[in-house]
DNA sequence: GATCAATTAGTACTTGCTATTAATATCTAG
DNA sequence: CTAGATATTAATAGCAAGTACTAATTGATC
């Protein structure tokens, strides 16, 4: 095995598991450690502590972020009641595994947060809707969903959100809402 | 501040945070390192290192199940293009933040990503759906979808999910898909 | 045979600890 | 007030997994 390929492995092989120290490194590659701390070097791979302490602030930035969001997307406008705009962007984790499309349900939900944001109340309950996928969506793009209330009377609100990614359409969605005022 | 303060807040201090070393910890509780070691040692709480190398080993392991997993819920039962069953357990992450009632994307998306399995091609997507939210979803209730293909005719499937949780319908749905021979 | 890239070896130093032993403080009850 | 217990601080040796640097060895190539 060339060195050029065994640094390519090696980015690989540390991607899918940052855990493995230099020792262990040099064995699965029958080098000394010397060689793999070379090969890091030039590589400008951290080391096992770096790489480990790196996934766990992903993570814990993640969960924080995910657990106080409401909102699947960032949220960039918003007139309670009224309208309100998100955007998401893809990553390879929301497509299917063999294929760089997108899956329904993540462009579902951006559609189904906004709207329940959009809601001028503690909680809303999606009570329906009818939805429509008119474009597949590929990783990497920015899909930008558009909320509008069409309708309120009482509790209930009707909202429609129109998603594009692109320039061009790829949802539509018409919710309709209940309003919650206590929050138990 | 006493000892046992001290010990409690040290606790909770390092659930919140554990990327502090013993270093930063001794300032800021304004005392020796010693004291914080014999503190941790007592507790029973691990050194640096290995604080952040749990946190990330389970994001790791966490990522990879999410990745990993084109069904969102397990699936229970399974006849191609006929009918499908799977169970998803609500947790606290999947309800709004101030409630214990489940977002309606989570139900969607067991729904969906079922619906989408049920298809004997190798992608099937979206192209519409209609769906009514039954009954709220408490966390920790589990639910049960099940999806049955009621007309096929060239690469569209209908299909309807009935989803159950303690023994009510919560939600129902009808989606449009089609099948995807080519998987590029 | 000289030369250069690639590999291996060796040593000193770094962080953030553990483990242990010893010396002080602080306080409390007799 | 003082002996004893409790709490805190200090001091030292050692470890894991490195960095950084220098030097030696190996292989192949011209």
């Amino acid at each position: 095995m060339r060195k050029a390929e065994r640094q390519e492995a090696l980015v690989d092989l540390l991607a899918s598991n940052p855990f493995l120290t230099d020792q262990e490194l040099a064995e699965h590659f029958s080098v000394s450690i010397q060689t793999v701390r070379l090969d890091r070097l030039e590589l400008g791979l951290p080391e096992l502590r770096q790489r480990v302490k790196q996934v766990a602030e992903q993570a814990h930035a993640r969960l924080r972020s995910i657990s106080s969001a409401d909102i699947i997307g960032d949220l960039v406008e918003i007139e309670l009641d009224h309208s309100a705009i998100s955007i998401l962007d893809t990553e390879k984790s929301m497509a299917f595994a063999n294929s760089d499309i997108i899956r329904g349900h993540h462009i579902f939900a951006q559609a189904n947060s906004l709207a329940t944001a959009t809601v001028d109340a503690p909680v809303a309950l999606t009570g329906s809707a009818v939805i429509k996928y008119v474009s597949p969506v590929r990783v990497g793009e920015r899909i930008v969903a558009k909320a509008e209330v069409t309708n309120i009377s009482g509790r209930k609100r009707t909202i429609k959100v129109r998603s594009t990614a692109g320039g061009r359409e790829v949802f539509q969605g018409e919710f309709l809402l209940f309003a919650i005022e206590s929050n138990s």
